[in-house]
DNA sequence: CCCTGTGAACCCCTTCACAGCT
DNA sequence: AGCTGTGAAGGGGTTCACAGGG
């Protein structure tokens, strides 16, 4: 049913989106769709919406337009999150204490599996009933558990440092929250959540939009 | 020296790239570098650095490169952060109160003025340096205050509601963290923070990348 | 009639390559 | 020699418009 074939990024960004809207429409109880009426609510042209959903597969039906159900399974299937994925959190200030309790990754797939800080005051413990280990230890522990992603969450010192030794433990995908600009190692992906530059764009668009 | 033009969107994403970089560059006391520095700083092509900068001016010297300072105040005379913006936040639960405290806006000429929640036990408060209203006073209190944008740290139900309340109070920026795609009133912008979006693109991107 | 799926056109961003300059 | 700035070429994503079908 999914096609394999080469998918944009630019695609892969907005089925992110679309993924949320057929959650809702579930929750709804609404089982079919038409490309306009997704497309309106994803705020992208209907033709768009048909082309990137036929980039792996073909889901619609002429008469009652797309099956919500196959769609957002296929999406699922598609981004690879059918199966719930591992992730390791680096870094327990306030903003990592805050990823740890945050309810929305579960639903989604993800499970932040275990903790880092180099604070020793958080080592041994158990927060939000993970277990949190020193970063010194990173080597020790982290293959330990089958992880498939690492959150970056410490200070700007020491972030590009991080991301080689993960490299070299093999890990290929980091999201980062460090507000520094961080070089990936050959093969690795590095997504960066900069909510400042979010704010810069704003800025910039209210001043010429 | 800033030209007025049509600057792409990918183009402003990447300018706010280079402001980072810039900053450590100052940091560590540069003054002048050469494209082909910057861009391998920044992961892009010498030749689309080179684009994305004269797109709103000429900051280069043939001889020692560009000028880190100055391109350094150009970016943030076109982003608009030459001037300090205020901006409120709605919703004070542990996303709200972790924006609150986060030092990077301010060094980023963003400032959190005021904050509004539906829980009455954090109105009338001052949470971290910050008067806390009750979200039934919106339209009440908004006005008086000069804010550019608006930061929506709330639940998902009633977060379209309170874009449309916004909207209609002249706010015409929203950064959403509410994990739910949210439709702008006409002549809006909203930028989304999706931390699950981030983690499907990686978990895509491991499978395909 | 109105839908999906898609070839083809279009458009815009990226990259190339070189003129001009130091 | 090596750099910036840029016209021109190239490539890829978006939009158009229609064939096919209920």
């Amino acid at each position: 049913m999914v096609k394999v074939s080469n998918i944009s990024i630019s695609t892969i960004e907005r089925l992110c989106k679309y993924h949320r809207i057929l959650d809702d429409m579930i929750a709804q109880g609404i089982t079919n769709a038409y490309s306009h009426e997704l497309a309106a609510m994803a705020q992208v042209t209907p033709a768009q919406f048909r082309r990137d959903i036929t980039s792996f597969g073909n889901f619609g039906n002429i008469a009652k337009g797309y099956d919500v159900t196959k769609l957002h399974q296929a999406i699922i299937d598609l981004l690879g999150t059918c199966n719930s994925k591992k992730v390791a959190l680096i870094g327990l200030g306030n903003l990592g204490r805050t990823l740890l309790s945050y309810r929305g990754f579960a639903e989604r797939g993800f499970e932040i599996a275990l903790a880092f800080d180099k604070d020793n005051d958080k080592v041994g413990r158990v927060i939000a009933g993970r277990r949190c280990f020193h970063i010194d230890q990173l080597e020790e522990i982290l293959p330990q558990y089958n992880v498939d992603m690492v959150i970056l969450a410490t200070t700007a010192d020491g972030a590009q440092n991080l991301v080689n030794r993960l490299g070299k433990l093999g890990i290929r995908a980091i999201l980062n929250f460090v507000p520094k600009h961080l070089v990936p190692l050959e093969g690795m992906f590095i997504e960066q959540v900069d909510i400042s530059a979010k704010l810069e764009k704003l800025s910039y668009l209210l001043a010429n939009g």
